[in-house]
DNA sequence: GAGCACTGC
């Protein structure tokens, strides 16, 4: 306590030295900071002089190694990395060097900081030193949060910052732009496809200057392309499908189900619906067309009602959750998928609909693989009712011989040539490789935009902060390259550059996560490059877990991104791995998501539609029996399917919300609970998603922020405490971004929080608040999600209840540092251990009283009272039933 | 002390 006093009086002294001023709290939050973010300081601390003293020193073992740098310098140019090469390699160039150095570069000088140093101690050296800018620089062993705490404390210091670096643990990059091709013609490589490409040093977070890049790549673009200046009607027919229009609607009136095979470019998503409806179909109903994503079925339908000539929701409308926008003219409506699943609930002949189109079929998505089974049984039913069903060229057999073997009808596609190249040898980076063909395309290439796959935010970010970096060393006698990141959440503004294609004399290069492979539609690109690689959920029904991983796409995936080369021109697509790998290591077909997800809430469904017998309904790739019998037991245990398997009262209820099962569940437990209002909101939250914000380089800040809302209870009621402080001040935007809280995020919670409602006002179930009795909230959480308990292990990290599974509170949780006895989560996610999402603290009475079929207290003769409050077991002990209901992870 | 993609009701 001592020390900080005397530190308080100390910075207070510096500040007013430096002319600086800050009021009191403001000191003392920032020293406390520092003393609670921080870990103490280390027993054995190498350097025994001050900060100031290592500083010093630094700028003489800089001196040192600048010589030693130099001759490396010399010797990478000897070595063949000339020109462009060195200037680029010089700013890739990460050392292990610990310590406190003084290092002048282009922008001038400034100080490098080392966390090894304790942080107050540190701020004063630098304080006592000069008012150079400051780097700070994280070793791979030490915590970004203390680069932050100690950022934001110079920040208010007034001290400019030039960096907060992460210190990479691989080596530089070699810059050799004659990478070698080959195209499919060529000799065959090694069969081998390099695995764990990215290796095990990887790529860490980085954020040197981040702005700077993303402002140059905003404005960059000044005057981007227009699109085509053809008429609306010219447009319309010239496209491929235009020509074979009355074929079409032929085959439509000759076969009640069609296979349509329409490649990239023919304009079967918005004629197909036209033509019908001129040819009559619409006076029989609706026609319905789906898109697996919202934004296709928006912009779809309002591209088809300009070409219509009608306001959007009236001839031509949308239907989408949160957003209905049709009406009693609508003729054609394009929908999401998940829409019309919800739509045959309702109503399982779709009386209304005279015919439906599912478009995009091949993405195979869980909602369309179920209408596959649903519609083919409702063709037989409704002869009057057309089926078409869009598929891509490798999949169009199978298509159509799951529906009773009808006709393909084939609409050429307006694309054209592109070449397919290979890389030689398997990449030893492939995200390395990304950025170097990037540059080599774009220093030898002809004009043309250039589009990459990449796998995620932070790869994306890396290599666009790289490829600026690079670009930087070029300088200006390269032309210009527009550099983009296309992924999440970006501003309507920006993404609109990325669409059109850029000016001339300049080239942009987007960089994407694979949803530019399917959904997005970008003029302009020339060149694709393809590592790839993708990321895709997997859900483990034995483990109960969601997995993320990076897997190599399937060939079909392939295609298609390098099919992204030629809808302007002939064009060129770089794969960086070896063509072998290509045919005889890449799977010709994504596995469809309906085997690889939790079918819960799917399972649900169809219960709730009257399909018992889900061993026997007509799936086109049928999920693993395990994953269907884990979804079964599972409703039973929620109380929504009976011993028999049949849909009970409660089961029904839950099957009109729009919530996976144990949500469901906890809301309508609530409504008894007499919370249901808090709940609402909670699982609003919940579905939600990432409502905190927390930006590198501003953790420290973004962490205090958070700590107002922190509840002691656990996340759940943060959650709740985070919405009612929103709602308390209007759903104002600018006061999420004061609190680091995503503005997104919670606008989505309250369209779901006011959807559940309008659901749960028709269902008269009773919105009350429990006033200031929060137990009863935690009550209704254990209720749905009881099948996430967890007890604390002596040593370390917690056990589940039900499958005695090791996992651990996710460092975002508020009860991250408290460690309760007892805890419920809401989901467990696998990254570099199982983690706990979403964690509140219970009691395990709660567990017999909210949940007594499930859980029972443990022989009270055979242990003492306070064991007993502790023992607590499910009543379903799998190990000694092997053919019971199993949740998760089995044990070896 | 971790992050990691996207979609849907």
């Amino acid at each position: 306590m001592g020390r900080k006093c005397e530190a308080v009086d100390d910075f207070r002294a510096k500040l007013k030295q430096n002319g600086a001023n800050m009021p009191e709290y403001l000191l003392h939050i920032l020293l406390e900071i520092i003393h609670n973010i921080l870990p103490p300081k280390k027993a054995s601390q190498k350097r025994k002089n001050s900060p100031a003293m290592a500083i010093t020193d630094a700028v003489q073992i800089h001196r040192d190694s600048k010589e030693e740098e130099k001759r490396s310098k010399r010797q990478r140019v000897d070595n063949g990395y000339e020109g462009i090469a060195s200037g680029v390699f010089g700013a890739a160039t990460y050392d292990d060097e610990v310590g406190l150095r003084n290092r002048e570069k282009d922008f001038g000088e400034e100080i490098e900081m080392e966390l090894d140093e304790d942080p107050l101690e540190l701020l004063r050296g630098v304080l006592s030193i000069d008012r150079s800018p400051v780097k700070i620089v994280k070793n791979p062993t030490g915590s970004l949060s203390r680069a932050a705490a100690l950022q934001s404390a110079l920040q208010k210091e007034g001290r400019e910052i030039r960096k907060v670096q992460e210190r990479m643990k691989r080596n530089s990059i070699p810059m050799d732009l004659n990478r070698a091709w080959e195209d499919p013609m060529a000799e065959r490589g090694d069969r081998y496809l390099a695995q764990e490409l990215r290796g095990a040093a990887g790529f860490s977070a980085f954020n040197i200057d981040k702005h700077e890049w993303k402002k140059s790549a905003y404005e960059g673009a000044l005057s981007f392309g227009q699109r085509s200046s053809l008429s609306i009607l010219e447009r319309r027919q010239s496209l491929p499908i235009y020509k074979l229009k009355n074929e079409l609607v032929n085959a439509v009136n000759e076969n009640r189900v069609l296979v349509v095979v329409g490649e990239t470019g023919s304009g079967k998503t918005t004629q197909v619906a036209q033509y019908l409806a001129e040819a009559g179909y619409s006076t029989k109903g609706i026609i319905g067309c789906t898109q697996p994503r919202r934004v296709a079925a928006t912009s779809v339908a309002k591209r088809v009602a300009e070409e219509v000539g009608c306001r959007l929701g009236e001839e031509v409308g949308y239907s989408i959750r949160f957003d209905d926008c049709t009406g009693p003219d609508t003729l054609i409506k394009y929908m999401t998928d998940g829409m019309l699943f919800r739509e045959i609930l309702m109503d399982k002949n779709l009386s209304q609909y005279s015919v439906i189109m599912l478009d995009e079929a091949h993405e195979r998505t869980v909602n369309t693989d179920v209408l596959f089974g649903m519609l083919k049984q409702l063709v037989k039913r409704r002869p009057d009712l057309r089926l078409i069903v869009t598929s891509a060229t490798l999949d169009a057999e199978k298509f159509s011989s799951y529906f009773f073997n009808c006709m393909i009808f084939t609409v050429p596609g307006r694309t054209y040539p592109v070449d397919t190249l290979y890389a030689k040898q398997p990449e030893s980076d492939y995200l390395d490789g990304a950025i170097l063909t990037v540059l080599q395309i774009h220093l030898s290439e002809p004009e043309g935009d250039i589009l990459v796959f990449l796998t995620g935010e932070e790869e994306i970010e890396f290599a666009c902060q790289s490829l600026y970096e690079r670009m930087k060393e070029l300088g200006k006698d390269v032309p210009e390259l527009i550099i983009l990141p296309a992924y999440g959440a970006q501003p309507s503004a920006e993404q609109s550059k990325i669409f059109k294609p850029a000016p001339p004399g300049k080239r942009k290069v987007v960089v994407a996560t694979n949803i530019a492979e399917t959904s997005l539609t970008i003029d302009g690109i020339f060149y694709v490059i393809d590592p790839g690689f993708a990321k895709i959920n997997v859900y483990n029904p034995k483990q109960g877990v969601d997995l993320l991983v990076v897997t190599p796409i399937s060939q079909a995936s392939a295609s298609q991104r390098a099919g992204r080369a030629g809808r302007t021109g002939p064009g060129k697509c770089f794969r960086l791995y070896t063509e072998s790998a290509f045919h005889n290591e890449m799977s010709p077909n994504t596995v469809p998501e309906i085997q690889r997800s939790n079918l819960v809430h799917t399972t649900l469904m169809l219960k709730a539609m009257g399909i018992n017998d889900l061993k026997y309904f007509d799936f086109m790739d049928p999920p693993s029996p395990e994953a269907l019998t884990s979804a079964v037991e599972q409703l039973k245990m929620l109380g929504a399917l009976d011993e028999e398997g049949f849909l009970t009262k409660l089961g029904s209820r839950m099957a009109v919300l729009p919530l996976d099962p144990p949500l469901s569940k906890m809301l309508l437990a609530s409504a008894n609970l007499g919370c249901s209002d808090e709940i609402v909101t909670i699982i609003a939250m919940l579905q939600a998603g990432n409502t905190f914000y927390r930006p590198k380089e501003k953790q420290a800040q973004a962490d205090l922020k958070k700590a107002k809302f922190l509840q002691p209870e656990g996340d759940h009621l943060t959650l709740l405490a985070v919405y009612e402080a929103w709602k308390a001040k209007n759903f104002s935007s600018p006061w999420c971004s004061e609190n680091f809280v995503q503005f997104r995020s919670l606008s989505r919670a309250r369209d779901i929080r006011k959807q559940l409602l309008t659901v749960m006002d028709k269902y008269e179930l009773e919105v009350v608040s429990a006033g200031k009795d929060r137990t009863m909230i935690r009550k209704a959480v254990i209720a749905g999600c009881f099948f996430h308990v967890a007890k604390k292990e002596p040593r370390e990290g917690y056990r589940t209840i039900v499958d005695k599974q090791v996992v651990y509170i996710h460092p975002s949780s508020v009860l991250f540092q408290r460690q309760p006895d007892w805890v419920i989560y809401n989901e467990l996610v696998m990254t570099t251990k199982e983690y706990m999402r979403e964690v509140s603290a219970i009691e395990p009475k709660w567990l017999m009283e909210q949940v007594p079929r499930f859980f029972k207290a443990a022989d009270p003769t055979k242990m003492s009272n306070h064991k007993c409050q502790e023992r607590i077991e499910p009543l379903y002990d799998r190990y000694h039933e092997p053919n019971s209901w199993r949740l998760s992870r089995r044990r070896a």
